[in-house]
DNA sequence: AGGGGTCGCTAACTTAGGTTAATTTTTGGT
DNA sequence: ACCAAAAATTAACCTAAGTTAGCGACCCCT
């Protein structure tokens, strides 16, 4: 398995808390923690060292900027693991949930402690870790060089790869909380440009994309488009 | 530590091997391999399972895309370890080496048997990887949200931290193999461009960029042009 | 039910950065 | 010292994307 998504497995709303490899529900006898959408994670310059563990919802992870621009780094999704830091000391980046969340937040010396005593576990982050790696430096080719419909095109399957993985996609598309500003912010663009794109990729009958879902159209002429190869993401 | 850079600690070219916390200079029995300038290491859609140490030299970590265009995601330096995947199959990335290099190659399996055998060893990929994210992930808001000056600025003041940080730069400057070109397509914009942005840097008396050396000119007003700041690297 | 927000959408205009093309300088090989 | 190739540089022009501005459609308050 490529992420930690599996734990705890996916399963129906309300149903018996299923038996995962972390033994249960908690991890590192740390329950989900909800979050409301908007609600703030973490702030890039915290000092406190906590890595979350995302059980369900959407989140943004982001860096912003003196001048107020920021850039969305990854959106962490269902089994992903955020935050881990070579070193205590501040953040880097911010963490938001946009959707109802669950989220573990573990104390960073647990985690360590946890890697330098079974290791096993250690490899676990460290594959994480490395699928992340290659999740952002798909976004950063995106981001550097692709043009406005491409680089909405391959972002917009990425997404639903993941979410395949995860088993929150149906057949034609999927959900999609994002607003076209969060879109913006994620692909390096103005919400005007976004606006303009997505509706250049309605009238191509590629995929369209309104407030809260995600309908593909046309998947085989998007991921030509896009040069998407989805093998990043394993 | 930040970076696994200490091993083999840097020293004088002709000098005895210094004994390092790997035990000698090869890492896992693997002595460093010698590439020319322009060598490539791998290649993007290799199955073979080798993970990279640099020992010395430089190297590009990059994604070439089917119009020929590529984006540089990393310049690895010494003590940087690349290539390390969540699972075996094809790479993503390919790496070439820009000056003469040593570098370990190193068979996956080998790495990720030592994980689960040391966790010590586990906790040090991990936090390599942890690094490498931060700095692929500002390299991301680089690319996103600063224009040509910013961009460049920030990337220029990113190499001479990372050579900081290994003895490799100079009070007032660094040596800097990279050609406008390669600059380019660390920066996502067109060698055109990348020569009128230095041009401009070096008009404003902030950085001076020609083939081989950085100067820094005025290094306080060029970290706040750039809104550099240097703890993601830590 | 009125009012302040955010969100989506569009149009008109501007600009940073891309494109094309050509010249000079530097480098590396023999 | 000579040649070929790569690298740097500049100018003129073009376009993708940014900026500014404005208008409905929904929220969610109270």
């Amino acid at each position: 398995m490529q992420t930690l998504s599996q734990y705890p497995a996916p399963r129906p709303p309300g149903g018996t808390p299923s038996q995962t490899e972390w033994g249960n529900n908690d991890i590192l006898g740390i329950a989900a923690r909800p979050y409301k959408p908007h609600s703030i994670l973490c702030r890039q310059d915290d000092e406190e060292d906590t890595i979350f563990i995302i059980k369900s919802g959407w989140t943004l992870l982001y860096r912003g900027l003196p001048d107020g621009d920021r850039q969305i780094i990854d959106t962490p999704l269902q089994g992903d693991i955020v935050g881990f830091r070579s070193v205590p000391g501040p953040r880097f980046a911010s963490l938001a949930a946009i959707t109802d969340a669950a989220v573990h937040p573990i104390p960073r010396k647990a985690l360590t402690d946890l890697i330098l005593s079974e290791g096993s576990f250690g490899s676990k982050i460290a594959r994480s870790l490395a699928r992340t790696n290659a999740i952002v430096a798909e976004h950063l080719v995106n981001v550097g060089r692709r043009n406005a419909m491409r680089r909405t095109a391959h972002f917009l399957l990425e997404l639903e790869e993941r979410l395949t993985k995860v088993g929150l996609s149906a057949e034609g598309g999927y959900d999609c909380p994002l607003t076209q500003n969060e879109l913006a912010d994620i692909l390096g663009m103005t919400p005007i440009h976004v606006n303009r794109t997505l509706r250049e990729l309605r009238r191509a009958e590629l995929v369209s994309f309104k407030t809260g879902h995600v309908e593909m159209l046309n998947r085989k002429s998007l991921i030509k488009l896009a040069g998407f190869e989805k093998e990043y993401l394993s």
